[in-house]
DNA sequence: GCTGTGACTTACC
DNA sequence: TGGTAAGCCACAG
């Protein structure tokens, strides 16, 4: 079902601890999304009761139009960006990986 | 079944 | 280091 995978990544999404950050690709990953671009239409859709603040591109800068609302959330659960960008090796949120090893 | 669009990604300048 | 351009995959009409 559609719906499962629609559901799976609000959970993944709502499964993003405060203070921290995913990139659209990890969601779509961890989420099983076929592709990155689902997660941001599904959130254009439902992401209205979704921390979408803490989703964000691969190079760490949010969508234009949700820039400054998603950077104001952010900065007040501590995550401080840095002009339009925020330091994703330091907010990225990993889900635990079966590495266990280096990373 | 085909075309259009996109809250993306990666590569190049 | 930063911005721009093209590409890709999937969904909706």
């Amino acid at each position: 079902m559609d719906e499962e995978l629609h559901e799976r990544v609000r959970a993944v999404i709502g499964d993003v601890p405060p203070g921290k950050v995913a990139t659209y690709g990890d969601i779509a990953n961890l989420a099983g999304a076929p592709s990155p671009r689902l997660v941001g239409a599904i959130l254009a859709e439902d992401g209205s009761d979704l921390p979408w603040h803490r989703i964000l591109r691969a190079n760490g800068t949010p969508a234009p139009h949700l820039a400054q609302e998603q950077l104001a959330r952010l900065r007040a659960e501590g995550v401080l960006a840095d002009g339009q960008k925020v330091d994703l090796r330091v907010y990225r949120w990993q889900q635990e990986e079966p590495e266990g090893g280096l990373w």
